[in-house]
DNA sequence: CTAAAAAGCTTTAAGGTTGAAGTAAATTCA
DNA sequence: TGAATTTACTTCAACCTTAAAGCTTTTTAG
């Protein structure tokens, strides 16, 4: 292997571990955030606004494959907030083996105001970046996905596009 | 607000989803090889690497700012690792509250060996990016990185550069 | 010098996360 | 049809992670 070959590597790993950092710091703050203002976590954010998202129940499976996370997640986090009331789920009619999770009233209306003051924190955390950055961001992580094997994540029907999205 | 405001928060939402979920994914993938092909964890190898990298023992509390994870955690895996014949612990000769983790020799060669086939996990994962790329990410995270407080991660003398670098 | 505050770690309780195993339902195909 | 496979979910054990509380040692200030 050439010279060349070896920096851009090494270049590429620095690269990586640079994002990871930035990305771990950027959720705990998050984390921080959600938590002191509303005494919640970033899974079940995850979870609501998958679901906001959505618009419809959502099947747990769906859930995990948007989400990212494994299955037995999914069911963990949805019984959490089973119990504090934000979640329902229900078996579907289609397939007796699926369940249907959908937000209550109550898990609707309390992510709604979370996601109001979530996109404002994440605004100002992210207030130097300029509308150029953000094609700039958008066209890396394209080529950066594009380079990813076939599939880690097999994209059922599903639009694959909003982890978390509000 | 103006639209133009709106927008852009919008898109830096956007922008952060997409992220979140482009790292996420790739640590799927890389916790996957790490447990496939050395049968280890993705906070085992940042420990490792994180004291690889230091050349010289570290405090417990330094390794948990390295890796931006909280001070029990940093407990938790030692502690694990320890176990497993990988690390030790010693007392501090200057400081007695200290803790002075290191790799014991198994750990030292594990991790080398580890490394090596990680970096070029990641020079996989990362085929399609090229220089040019590379520069323009590293512009991108370091205005991102300015966006932010003063500091979430308060940094003490730590160098405060390398997550899990190898 | 000493009381108060801060710093460094560990412990604990609660929750998050995974991979594997288990159960039940749907699908395949011979 | 019906056995074999696949799919959807839950359960489980192990591990990861955090925030808060506790303990000891060091530092700060009066």
């Amino acid at each position: 292997m050439t010279d060349d070959c070896e920096d851009l590597k090494r270049r590429r790993l620095r690269a990586w571990i640079r994002l990871l950092r930035f990305t771990r710091g950027t959720e705990n703050h998050l984390r921080e955030f959600l938590r002191t203002q509303y005494n919640t976590t970033l899974p079940r954010f995850d979870v609501a606004a998958a679901l906001h998202r959505h618009q419809k129940p959502m099947k747990m499976s769906e859930l995990g494959k948007v989400l990212l996370v494994s299955n037995g997640n999914v069911t963990a986090v949805v019984e959490r907030m089973e119990k504090d009331g934000l979640t329902v789920r229900s078996q579907s009619p289609d397939d007796r083996r699926s369940v249907l999770v959908s937000l209550t009233d109550l898990g609707q209306s309390k992510f709604e105001e979370m996601a109001r003051a979530h996109e404002d924190e994440v605004d100002t955390l992210f207030k130097n970046i300029d509308g150029s950055d953000l094609d700039m961001m958008r066209e890396l992580l394209r080529k950066f996905e594009s380079s990813r094997q076939p599939n880690t994540v097999e994209d059922t029907g599903a639009e694959g596009s909003g982890l978390h999205r509000d």
